[in-house]
DNA sequence: ATTAGCACTCCAAAGAAGTGAGTGCTAACA
DNA sequence: TGTTAGCACTCACTTCTTTGGAGTGCTAAT
């Protein structure tokens, strides 16, 4: 044997169920009552017992009831939950026609979901690679100060206040940004390497000094792995008492006001391909103080390659169901609300 | 008696200065050792008692030793601590020189101040009211969008993606540009009143309307009242163990994390205009879920009375000297960095 | 194959007892 | 009169024990 049969497979869900709703391991005598195949708890002990030797689930101590192990979870998210519909996109809508700046739709959008799910949330920017260059412009400020605009496709803004030594007329400039322009247009951040950069100076001629300057911070600003995370929802976690315990607490808390580390789930989510969600339970999370967690994340894109990431972080007993639900509304209308201009 | 004689002060200070350190109620036998002026435990008992029939001092219960009370704390904070020389200013240089956008030195100065100070805390974005428009312009993003970008006084840089219903051509978008700047550039935004529309409007001419959008969309930009607010070790407070509670633990992170309610602090000590330090001590506090810990608070300025906040939160047995110590550099050092061009 | 019954395990909550830091008071002392 | 020593008392904390109950595994009966 290996292989679940359906009543193991019942016993297991129903098992999981229960956890996730009480969080308290979970009794044969429980699981007798709870399913409709009436079973004495008897027999649920027998199936219980081959359930933990298979590793579905473990025993936190000799007489206690059973609580799901990372496997068993695992096997709940693959196979058990794909058979619900989903829930509603409350006001989520609402939520995002009425802010502007991505920025502060992004921050809206995780407390929102840490409101609506009761979990910690964290959401990123797109990230740019891919994205290309739409718009670019420099002014002078004052008489020594340049400023770089940057417009790239989503209408992503980036600003470089650039310091200069040198005197820059304004006839000068206006050529500059003619070929800045005509250079950069269109072009995303991994083709502006190296060869694009000295051809443009070359082109420059006698300002290619100045050229040299402004391309440094333009490329500066522009591939500044600007990859913010916002989090929201932290002290939820305080709700759910397996997480409670100080250190715990204190550790998770850290890494998501510290953001730092959060890019590496994002990353890696990232590079995946198919549906676009992505669970880690437990120790599967490359972030070692979420062991005691389980983290969902999902991708939502701008069209042109650009990615972004939000993610939810719980307990490993969380509502997988709901969350994936939630996530999976959230992507698709993130995708379309900014598809068209803001 | 009301008065507090010279024997009084000093064995108060004592009780204060003990306290901080250990963060225990503090007994007699301990003091009697502290204190330079010698005396036995019992005559300690007998001021202690004293000490606390004025409301300086506080027994946690009928057998412990004495803990200040919030009176205990204000008395040390107003009389006790001004006498003492401050301290090292340590990399605080370092990351404001190397870091650039406003945004960023903000972060990491509230970072900074987190991780010298282990506790809490805040930092505010210098808040606009009186702040000069520098520079202003517009440019076609693509045939249907205009970017303002608004550059205010210290740099302050703010964008605005305004969709344009209307053709505009570059001959046209040039003039605009002329007329905004020569009537904009130097104006706070008190001054940019129905008056100056009216009157830019009319010398648009024929682009009136179009002016009526931009203006309206400039206007939106710069009066948003951002007053972006940054936190930082926010986990700190579970070094305190007073403070390690879960309710209250995760009351102030939540305060923390949702800035909201931070505004209040700030808001009432920028009108302040005295040393430009504020202490709260617990109930002090206009923040209810911070009536078991201290607020710090100090004011930096950009020179054209734009005034930003600097805050740390801990517990009440925080070490003044030194966080006043801190803040006052910090403040001094921010005033002088942002006055020059970044 | 299922179930009832029973002995056993072990956590968690509730008590019990000891410890020690601290107090208040009284009486003695300088 | 201010200071101190001494003593009885209080009260949080820690440690140990007790107890109750939820849960298990096994065996024998259905």
């Amino acid at each position: 044997m290996e292989e679940l049969d359906e009543r193991k497979i019942k016993i297991l869900d129903a098992i999981i169920r229960t956890y996730l709703e009480t969080g308290e391991p979970v009794g044969s005598r429980t699981i007798s009552k709870y399913t409709d195949l009436n079973l004495s708890s008897a027999t649920i002990r027998n199936e219980m017992s081959d359930l933990e030797e298979l590793g579905y689930i473990v025993q936190p101590h000799t007489s206690a009831g059973r609580i799901p192990s990372d496997k068993g979870y695992r096997f709940y998210v693959d196979h058990l939950l794909l058979r619900k519909d989903k829930e509603i996109s409350d006001m989520k809508e609402f939520v995002i026609e009425h802010t502007e700046k991505m920025e502060q739709v992004l921050k809206q959008v995780a407390k929102m979901l840490a409101q609506t799910t009761n979990y910690a949330t964290m959401i990123t920017t797109p990230k740019s690679t891919g994205g290309k260059v739409k718009f670019v412009q420099l002014s002078m400020v004052d008489e020594e100060q340049l400023l770089a605009v940057i417009v790239m496709e989503g209408n992503l803004v980036k600003n470089k206040i650039i310091p200069l030594t040198q005197e820059l007329d304004n006839e000068t400039l206006l050529k500059l940004n003619i070929l800045l322009n005509s250079t950069l247009n269109g072009l995303s951040i991994p083709e502006i390497n190296l060869g694009t950069i000295s051809k443009l100076k070359e082109q420059a001629g006698e300002y290619s000094d100045i050229v040299g300057i402004v391309l440094d911070g333009v490329a500066e600003t522009i591939s500044r792995e600007e990859l913010e995370i916002y989090t929201s929802g932290a002290t939820n976690i305080f709700k759910y008492p397996e997480l409670r315990d100080t250190k715990k607490a204190s550790e998770l808390i850290y890494a998501l006001e510290e953001k730092q580390q959060l890019a590496s789930l994002v990353t890696e989510s990232l590079q995946n391909e198919d549906t676009g969600i992505q669970v880690y339970i437990g120790d599967e999370s490359p972030i070692q103080t979420m062991k005691d967690c389980s983290v969902v994340t999902a991708t939502y894109e701008l069209g042109d390659g650009m990615k972004g990431s939000v993610g939810i972080i719980g307990p490993k007993r969380m509502d997988y169901e709901k969350v994936m639900g939630h996530l999976k509304d959230l992507t698709s209308q993130l995708d379309s609300i900014f598809k068209k201009p803001t």
